[in-house]
DNA sequence: ACCTGAACACCGTTCAAGT
DNA sequence: ACCTGAACACCGTTCAAGT
């Protein structure tokens, strides 16, 4: 409240701030939302923070971890204004209305996505969103087995969408026409591949949106009907 | 089969072979077996190959492209002995027979399974793959929209089961306690995470196998039942 | 035309040494 | 105890220059 409690500091720099884990975190964070997960290295957190890369391992224990906290970052926007409707929905389209949430999210990270994959996250928040789904699975009628080994199969398959069509340009791969399905498909011969000849319209029609809608009602579906 | 054909070369190294795309598909092939999809770098063929490595992007585009032809190249092994059973087996059986078959080689190569999710991959063996997945669906009486919107949601399941569980070292994450979900859900609290706590027990139930199978088995159900 | 040495622009992680 | 400079051991890709 008071007015100016600290002298202007004779540096330019705005006083640099301590190291913290937070503050990495925090960081990296900024960097992912501005420019992708790619450009968040270990290099370019130290030269920001003014330091050497290897300070910062006393705060993050490797890369794979400090992925882990940028999902629980980002999960935190799931959670917030969770009851804007007003009617209390349907089971069935609050767990699908979650997942297609937890997805879109993912879907402007891809390469978080990715990393996910292989990390096998355990964040607070993530812990929420699995508890959720269960909670929703359960109340449906899912056996306690259906519920447990479906959570995973529903989680993971936001993910990996996520991780193969997430949006953002990033191109890994080189944007020309040779990485599209579409145009090979197009081209395979219908002699060759009669079953893909058939039903070729329907292989790239509806929207994304449609196609992850579809999948989470039979991923549904199926676990609803299982032992 | 005639005595030495040729005298013995004059140097020791083995006759440096002449660069081609085959040899270079072929060489990462044999290092992803031994060695796995780390090893294969470009500048490691390259030395291999007694060369530099922008020689290798005279014969492909770019490790991308390289990778896809990796899967294409292990495909191979998916279609040899596909009559071995006698009985000619139910269409579900023969499905869920094939995509355990695809999943438990991307088993042993998850670097190329997570390649895969980014990669969308067009290799003829790939597409003789989604055709005989789509064929099996179809005979199953599957609309061709849900055979075609299905057939994308199976195969990627099964990449991503093995990008996320795939055996071999490898050790991306330090392979200590905490990276195991297993811990961690042991020891989160019943009161915050209610449901977790309810299907603890079924959390870590099964073995791969299994899980696997009765994935598929649900993921089918789905699409069965879908429009 | 085909090939490549050398450079460009980076990585993650460790560790001995400083304060 | 906390922090870090410098090193270790690498990457993919491009391009000017050679044959």
């Amino acid at each position: 409240m008071s007015p100016r409690r600290e002298p202007v500091s004779r540096r330019e720099r705005p006083a640099k701030p301590a190291l913290s884990r937070d503050g990495v975190v925090g960081l990296a964070f900024r960097i992912m939302r501005e420019e992708g997960l790619e450009r968040v290295t270990m290099r370019r957190l130290a030269s920001e923070l003014d330091t050497g890369p290897a300070s910062l391992y006393v705060y993050v224990r490797n890369t794979a971890e400090l992925h882990g906290a940028l999902l629980d970052e980002l999960l935190a926007e799931l959670f917030v204004e969770s009851e804007t409707l007003g009617a209390p929905a349907d089971w069935r389209d609050r767990l699908i209305d979650l997942l297609s949430r937890f997805a879109e999210l993912l879907f402007g990270y891809p390469s978080l996505a990715r990393s996910l994959l292989v990390l096998m996250p355990h964040g607070p928040r993530y812990l929420r969103l699995v508890d959720t789904v269960l909670g929703l699975l359960l109340e449906g009628g899912a056996s306690p087995r259906a519920a447990a080994w479906g959570v995973d199969v529903l989680v993971a398959h936001a993910v990996a969408t996520a991780a193969e069509h997430g949006t953002r340009d990033e191109s890994v791969t080189g944007a020309d026409e040779f990485d599209t399905l579409a145009t090979v498909a197009a081209s395979a011969s219908a002699s060759d591949y009669p079953h893909l000849d058939r039903v070729r319209d329907e292989l790239f029609s509806g929207t994304g949106g449609e196609r992850m809608r579809w999948s989470f009602e039979v991923l549904l579906r199926g676990i609803e009907s299982a032992p």
